[in-house]
DNA sequence: GGTATTCTCGACCATTCGAGTCAACATTGT
DNA sequence: ACAATGTTGACTCGAATGGTCGAGAATACC
C-alpha cells in the first residue's frame, strides 16, 4: 500500500475545507463527522496540512480550519507530499543512491512508473477532486430518482 | 513503499537464474552471494516463486533452482504479484468496496494511475530486464576503458 | 548403506510502522 | 470567568517487515 490514512484522510479533509470555503472556520467535530475521520487522528493530519502552508486554524469559539490558498492552487501531488513523505514506490529510488540501483535490476522500470504518477498526480487541483465529487452527487441523484 | 525487500530480492533472484538458463541447477547460496540477499531469507521467496510456478528446485547435490518458463514468458507484473501480493497503491482500490469509494475522493485518480502501472509492468518481461542489465554492464564496461 | 549436499518447511524473534487515544495546555469570543 | 476550540507531545497496541534457526527430506556419490 502506497498510501496510508495519513493520505486518504487528510485529502478527504482538504476537499471538506474546499467544499465549504468562504463559509468561516469549520470545526475539526464537522470534517470528522462527515468524512469519517477519527476526532483525535484528524489533529496530526491538520497540524501537518498547517506547518506546510496549506490551511490557517484558528482557535476559540467559533474557531476552526480553512483553506490558506484557493483549491485550484493546491495540487494532489503537494498534498500527499506533506502528508505521507515521499511517494517513492521503492526504497532504492529514494535517494539516488547508484550502488543500490546496480544490483536492483528493475529500478528503470519503477523510476519511469513513479515518474508518470507524479506528473499525473501534479495535475490534478484539489479544485478538480471537488468537482469530480459534485458530479458523483449529481449521478446519484439522477439513479436515485430513476429507483424511485 | 509499495515495494518491500521481498519484491526486490525475488526478482533479482529471478535475473540471476535466467542470467544462468541452461546451466543447469543454480544455488541458494550462489544467488544469495551475487544478488546480496540473505540466504535464510531467501528460502521463503524461492518457495512462493515455487508455488506459483516460476521455477523448479531440485534437492541434493548438485541440486539448486532454475526457471520452469522461458524469461520472455515472465512478466514483471505477475512476478511482482506473486511476491507481494495485491499492488494497490491505496486500500480502497483494494477490493472495489462502493462504500469506501464514495467517500475517498481520490480513488479515481488511483484507479488510473494503478492501471498505468499494471499495464507498464505486464509489458516488461523478465527477458528485458535481463537485456536490460547486460547492457548496463557494457556501459560500465565502456566508461571504465575511458577511465583508465 | 552411509554420508555429504542441498532444498523445504514451520516456528520463532526483534524492530519498526500504522493508526489511533489521551491529557494537559494555549487561545479567544462572550 | 468560562466555555469552546485548537495544539502538542506522550503513550499504546497490533500488525507487518525482515529476518534467523533447526529439524527433516531428497538425492548423488562412494
Amino acid at each position: 500500500m502506497l498510501l496510508s490514512t495519513k493520505g486518504d484522510y487528510g485529502v478527504r479533509a482538504m476537499i471538506d475545507l474546499a467544499k465549504h470555503e468562504g463559509e468561516g472556520p469549520v470545526q475539526r467535530a464537522e470534517i470528522a463527522r462527515r468524512r469519517q475521520i477519527p476526532e483525535a487522528y484528524l489533529d496530526h493530519l491538520l497540524a501537518q496540512l498547517r506547518r506546510d502552508g496549506f490551511i490557517r486554524s484558528t482557535r476559540g469559539p467559533a474557531g476552526g480550519h480553512q483553506l490558506a490558498k484557493t483549491p485550484d492552487e493546491i495540487c494532489l501531488l503537494h498534498l500527499l507530499e506533506s502528508l505521507e513523505g515521499s511517494l517513492a514506490p521503492m526504497q532504492c529510488l529514494e535517494n539516488d543512491d547508484p550502488q543500490e540501483e546496480a544490483i536492483c535490476g528493475q529500478d528503470w522500470v519503477w523510476q519511469e512508473i513513479y515518474d508518470d504518477m507524479r506528473a499525473k498526480l501534479a495535475s490534478v487541483s484539489l479544485a478538480d477532486l471537488v468537482e469530480h465529487e459534485r458530479e458523483h452527487e449529481r449521478e446519484r441523484a439522477t439513479a436515485a430518482r430513476y429507483v424511485i
